[in-house]
DNA sequence: TGACAATATATTGTCGACAACGTATAAACC
DNA sequence: GGTTTATACGTTGTCGACAATATATTGTCA
C-alpha cells in the first residue's frame, strides 16, 4: 500500500493559524480587556478573509477568550473578580482531579520528563529568568494533566490555564512566590513517585484555592484605583449581557 | 428617555437558529453517531447560506456535539464507552460541585421551584408519562445548576447533561430506575431544605458515578453485538483522529 | 437653543461563486 | 490482468460583495 499523500503534514487552516496568534497575544495581553477585535482590520493585517476571521473568532469565544455581542462584535473577554474566583474554583476541583488520575495511571516516562523540568525551573529560578520559568511552568502542568490519560479533562484544565494565565504572568513577579512555586511542584513530583493519589488532590486544591485569593485580593485593589467604565453602554447591549 | 428600539427582543442570528434545532435533533438521535452533516444540504434544508450553516456546526463542535474532521467535514461525535466514562467521571465532580453551591446560596424562591417540580415528576411517575418525566428531570437540574450562582460552571454542567442525553433516555426505561431517580430528587431537595451541602456534594457524586458504571456496561453490551466499523477508514484521516 | 427626525458612517450578518482538497472512477501502461 | 497514472466528482475552504443593523452626525423645526 502506498501514500501518496507524502505530505502526511496536515495543512492548518487559515483561521487555525488566525487563532493560534491571537490567542497568545490576547494572553499576553496585546489586546486589552475589552478591546474590539474588528473583523476587516483583522482581515487586512493577516491578509485573508473576513470569513476566515470569523471562524477564528467565534473558537476563540467558544475558549472563553472573547465575548460576542451581537451586531457590535467580539470582545476580549473582561474578567472581573468574580471571573477570576469562579474559574479558579472550576479548575481547583478539576486540575486537581487531573493529576490524582495522571499519579494513579502511572503512565511509564512521565515522571522523568516531570523531574527534567523540575531541575530546570529550579534553573531558572536562580537566574532569575521569569520568561522561561513561566515557560517551563506551564509545560509542567500540561504534561501532567496530558498524562491523565483522560482528554477531554486535560484538555479543559489546559484552557482554563491559559485564560487565567494573563492574571497569572505577574504571579512569579516575586522571588518569593517563585520559591514556593518550586516548593510545589517538589511536592507534587513526591506524590507521583510514591503514587500518592489522594494527598496530590488534596494539596492542589488547596494551593489553587490559595492562588485564587490572593488574585481576587490584587484585582479588587485595582479596580479600586481605576474604576473602569464599560466601552458600551446603550441599553439594548447591557441587556445582552445580562 | 424613549426606548426607539420597540422590539428589546434580540433577533437570534440564523446560525444561533440552526443550532438550537440541530442541537435537539443530534440529542434526540436524529443524527447517527458518525453521521455526516453536509453544509451545502444543511442550506438548501434550512434556506439559509452555507456560512450560516458553517457557523452553526462550528457551535455544535466547540460544545462537543460534532467533531470536525478537516477537509472532511463535521460528523456526530460518536461517543463510546471511554468517552462515557470520561464525560460522566468530569460530570460527577462538576456537577455535584454546582449542587453543593447552590444548597449554600440559598437563594429564595428556588427551594419552591424545585419542590414543584418534584410533585409533577412523581405525577409522571405514576402515569408513568416517560417523556415528561424526562423533560421535567431536565429542568429540575438545569435550576438546581443555575443556581449555584456560578454561571461558567452551570453553562458547563447543563451542557455535559445534554451530551449525555442521548445515552440516558433509556435510562428512565424501568419503572424502578424512575423510582430510583424519585428518591433521589427527594433526597436533593430534602438537603437543600436542611443545608445540607456537603452531604448532597457527596449523594450526588455517588448517584452519578453509579450511572456511569451502569451506562458503561450497557454500551459495551451493545457494542459487542454490533461490531460497527468506523466510516472513514484512509490512513490520514485516522491519523488527524489521534 | 433644545428635542426630534433624517442622513451618513461603521461594523457585523448573510450570500453566492470559485478554489483547493481528497476520493472514487476511468484510462494507460507494462 | 494488475499496477500506475490521469480524470471527474463531491465536499470543504476561502473569497469579495451586498444587506442589515446600530451608532454618530447633521439637519430641521419650535
Amino acid at each position: 500500500m502506498k501514500i501518496h499523500n507524502e505530505t502526511m503534514v496536515i495543512r492548518k487552516s487559515l483561521a487555525t493559524q488566525v487563532v493560534d496568534i491571537l490567542e497568545r497575544e490576547i494572553v499576553e495581553g496585546v489586546y486589552q480587556p475589552d478591546g474590539h477585535l474588528r473583523e476587516a482590520e483583522l482581515a487586512k493585517r493577516f491578509k485573508v478573509s473576513r470569513a476566515s476571521i470569523r471562524e477564528a473568532l467565534q473558537t476563540l469565544a467558544s475558549r472563553g477568550f472573547l465575548i460576542n455581542i451581537p451586531h457590535h462584535g467580539m470582545f476580549v473577554a473582561p474578567i472581573g473578580a468574580e471571573e477570576v474566583e469562579e474559574i479558579f474554583f472550576i479548575r481547583a476541583h478539576l486540575e486537581s482531579l487531573a493529576i490524582a488520575e495522571a499519579i494513579r495511571q502511572q503512565e511509564p516516562g512521565v515522571i522523568e520528563k516531570l523531574e527534567k523540568l523540575r531541575l530546570e525551573m529550579e534553573e531558572a529560578a536562580k537566574d532569575p529568568d521569569r520568561e522561561r520559568y513561566y515557560n517551563l511552568n506551564m509545560e509542567f502542568h500540561e504534561i501532567f494533566h496530558n498524562a491523565s490519560g483522560k482528554k477531554m479533562l486535560a484538555e479543559m484544565v489546559n484552557n482554563f490555564s491559559k485564560q487565567t494565565q494573563r492574571y497569572r504572568r505577574e504571579y512569579f513577579s516575586t522571588e518569593a512566590q517563585m520559591a514556593r512555586s518550586l516548593e510545589s511542584h517538589a511536592k507534587l513530583v513526591k506524590f507521583f513517585k510514591s503514587g500518592q493519589a489522594d494527598e496530590a488532590y488534596r494539596y492542589r486544591k488547596q494551593r489553587l484555592l490559595e492562588n485564587s485569593r490572593h488574585l481576587q485580593s490584587k484585582i479588587k485593589k485595582e479596580s479600586k484605583d481605576q474604576s473602569n467604565s464599560p466601552p458600551y453602554t446603550t441599553r439594548e447591549i447591557q441587556g445582552a449581557l445580562v
